[in-house]
DNA sequence: ATAAACTATGAAGTGAACTCTATGGCAAGC
DNA sequence: GCTTGCCATAGAGTTCACTTCATAGTTTAT
């Protein structure tokens, strides 16, 4: 599932996984459950979105202990969800940025004054 | 700007700012143009939307050598935003999952019954 | 039964992007 | 004129997320 056997070993190690995911053989060997295979999927997608193994270790065990901390919880992932839509809106503003560099590169090509009259516009509208 | 001095020097001596944006004083203190200030914002941008200093460093320079490569800059914005897209997908998905946990956490505190049945629902379909 | 290929462990190494330290020059205030 | 504070440099240190290494036990193939 496009993890090394290191990495998962390394995320046992760190605490991302525990008894639930990783049991043992009798000769010691690990054996992953489901569930193991679920929260790897998991980590790769909230990590995929910037979440740091810390953050992601901190949430899933109060995610898993079912403890106390269910409003806790509720507000981490409200405020997650308002990091990921204003991340979404700067990535908008990038695809904005590409379409211009884009429309500039290309008219580069075919119009060189024109491209230039177009940098002096934008530089211009910039400054603020 | 939300940049350290230590981490503009830095950037300085990675090759992402050059002659045209740093210019010594008298006294060899360093004298930032407002091209540096323009490349500043595009580096964070860009940053912020995953780009490696690495990636940065090599586009920036094609960028403004206006070498022969406009064509191969084009293939990178064009590359860049099909990437951006693909992320913004990736952002969508995850809040569907953030909902969906929203949802469960929020049900768990009013009806742990009917919240037991989601989760029962929301494994067997997530086996695909 | 012996080699090849897997598993285990702890610990050291890597690369990216800073961040800080040590050392020293210059400059302004009291 | 001396301290305080900013600027300079080279280089060491830090954090994160792996990745590799050294060593040793286990399983499988020939």
């Amino acid at each position: 599932m496009g993890l090394t056997i290191h990495t998962i070993r390394f995320y046992e190690k760190e605490g991302l996984l525990d008894d639930r995911h990783v049991r043992r053989e009798s000769n010691n060997y690990r054996n992953y459950s489901e569930e193991a295979i679920e929260r790897l999927k998991l980590i790769k997608k909230f990590q995929s979105i910037g979440c740091s193994l810390a953050e992601l270790k901190a949430v899933l065990q109060d995610y898993d202990t079912n403890a106390h901390t269910n409003l806790q919880i509720i507000d981490w992932i409200r405020g997650k969800k308002k990091e990921i839509e204003s991340k979404k809106e700067e990535y908008d503003q990038m695809l904005d940025t590409l379409n211009k560099m884009l429309e500039y590169k290309t008219l580069l090509m075919e119009d060189p004054q024109k491209a230039q009259e177009m940098l002096k516009a934008w530089h211009a509208g910039s400054s603020e």
